[in-house]
DNA sequence: TTGAAAGCGTTACCAC
DNA sequence: GTGGTAACGCTTTCAA
């Protein structure tokens, strides 16, 4: 019998684990320190010209991968920039959001990472999260308490930023107050002569959060006034909306702020079913400013949501980072318009 | 001058760096190890119950969380399954699926996480996803070659699925052909009696990779037989439908497969404004079976696509985690039925 | 210019 | 039952 004797750097096409720096060093013929200084392009210290190419030679010929784990540490911390993944599919207005964000978070050399936190909420999320030791965490939603911005701030976050309705004690906040939005409509909605006003409230689990807030503002914007401001409502659905549009005229309303653009396209085409004249016997206005809205026959007026920029934003967590003494930001970022198109 | 002797743990209210599980020890008056087999329930060493308590007792106290970086350095392997986050925000469809992953996963204790890869492409991608030593990576699309299959393997991963139009040398491959979904449009317009089909092919970036399938597939549907193919680049954009449609009856064509609902809708409007009947003059049909398409008039014909479910997806990467010696998966999932409305 | 060694927070093996 | 100790892979200080 032959006996294979099985280096372990060279032992066969399918090692059976990860290279490491040692193995990276034996194939080069230097130590694990000279490895590190090579690959890491450290400045204090300066490496023969020979070497280096021997270690990037190895590196190179084994396939070696850092092993991120390790280094932060030994380093004691790391670049992770963790968001929650959002439970529900998001809308294109909030994934360009994110994709702005993390790109711009990518310039600043941070690592972004969305975490699936499937069945996890409030502070056992908070804990999940903390585990990974990120750097930064951002949150959108109301989902962080101040119990779980303690937790993360005890396990090394330099910054917490939530973004949703309200600030949360000890984290920075960006306030996306979508009351705004509401009162936006409303008041473009009274403006115009309206006194009698629907608001649509979506059944779909999981947009509470939002469609409160609107219908909140809608109240805000004919407070004081004759006006009145009806909830309806409305599941996302032919028939739910054929069945509303059905009793349409007993409610007599002349206005309806239909949550969003595609609420208001399924509202709108069964009004229109039903014969209902659009603007003239009922003003239908949305909100987002999809490119859906302008193809609308009458076209679809609606309620321009900006969100801040994502090199703004990440320059904002930037600076938390570096400076987590400071004092906790809190910023209005949810920017609302009208735009006036056909169907008010 | 009262020197105050600053023990670690309980140092200040606002500790300098996070609680390690030699502070729950300290503090709970035991060793490390006992903490350890506390925190993890380990069935093979019995603990006191007094000893339990204390030490539950201390982590609370000290809001104690595990570093998962410790760990899975000490365990040689962790529980993250791993994709790359999405370069263009993706629609619905896609979104849906992948929250319907991401939820299987969790439930079979996995960790998902998306890696915002920014400008990183090919093998760099790869090797940045090989650094956070997942045990398997998911990677939608194309960007993934033999060589980062090759690496992300050796770093450890014991399973990496594509989901894209080619299978990978190594890899797990989900196959989803969007010329199916091509193919599904052509026939059911060929059958429908028309001969002159004009596709729509977005000029936004980031779409060529469904795009071209799907116009290959119509391509393939109409193989041998009259009919003609006819290319037709858009932007999403009511301008440049408003030209395509302007010079639409000297294209003599007498059907449209839109590419997607999304376009389907913008050119549908613009034919419309035309005064070009639909389906009379020139059939349309999209794609994805958007409800948009459901609430147009004439109703949008559509090719419905199912992607697979979310449990059956995590149940396939679970079993290619336990093993991994296994032969590579290589199946279809992209299935494509049309719709039949009235647009068509 | 290079190498030896310590230590980051965990867990598992082996004594006590 | 409980506690010491080694080891995971890496970086960095100090010494040669």
């Amino acid at each position: 019998m032959v006996q294979i004797p099985k280096t372990p750097a060279v032992a066969s096409r399918a090692p059976r684990s990860a290279p490491t720096s040692t193995d990276v060093a034996r194939l080069a013929g230097v130590s694990r320190a000279t490895v590190s200084y090579v690959l890491n392009n450290t400045g204090a210290v300066r490496i023969s010209e020979p070497t280096r190419r021997r270690v990037h030679e190895a590196a190179r010929e084994l396939g070696y991968v850092p092993h991120a784990a390790a280094r932060s540490l030994r380093a004691g911390h790391s670049r992770m920039v963790l968001m929650p993944a959002p439970a529900i599919p998001a809308g294109p207005l909030y994934s360009r959001f994110f994709s702005e964000l993390q790109k711009a978070l990518g310039h600043l050399d941070y690592t972004v990472v969305q975490y699936g936190s499937v069945g996890l909420r409030g502070d056992e999320a908070a804990r999940a999260w903390a585990e990974l030791r990120p750097v930064a965490v951002l949150v959108p939603g109301a989902d962080l308490g101040p119990q779980g911005v303690a937790v993360l701030k005890r396990s090394g976050a330099r910054a917490v930023v939530t973004l949703g309705p309200e600030s949360v004690e000890g984290a920075h906040a960006l306030l996306m107050d979508h009351r705004t939005v509401g009162h936006c409509a409303g008041r473009h909605l009274y403006e115009r002569g309206r006194r009698r006003i629907g608001v649509v409230v979506p059944e779909e689990a999981g947009l509470e959060a939002f469609a409160g807030p609107r219908l909140d503002g809608v109240r805000r914007a004919v407070r004081g006034t004759e006006a009145t401001v009806t909830e309806l409502p409305l599941a996302y659905d032919e028939r739910a909306a054929a069945a509303l549009a059905a009793r349409w005229r007993s409610l007599r309303l002349d206005a309806v702020f239909a949550y969003n653009d595609e609420y208001a396209m399924l509202l709108m085409r069964a009004l229109q079913d039903e014969g209902i004249g659009i603007p003239q016997e009922t003003a239908v206005i949305g909100a987002d400013d999809l490119m859906l809205g302008r193809l609308l026959r009458p076209r679809l007026s609606t309620v321009r949501i900006r969100l801040p920029s994502g090199p703004q934003l990440a320059e904002l967590v930037d600076r938390a980072v570096r400076d987590p003494a400071a004092a906790p930001v809190r910023r209005r970022v949810l920017d609302a318009t009208p735009v006036h198109r056909e169907s008010t």
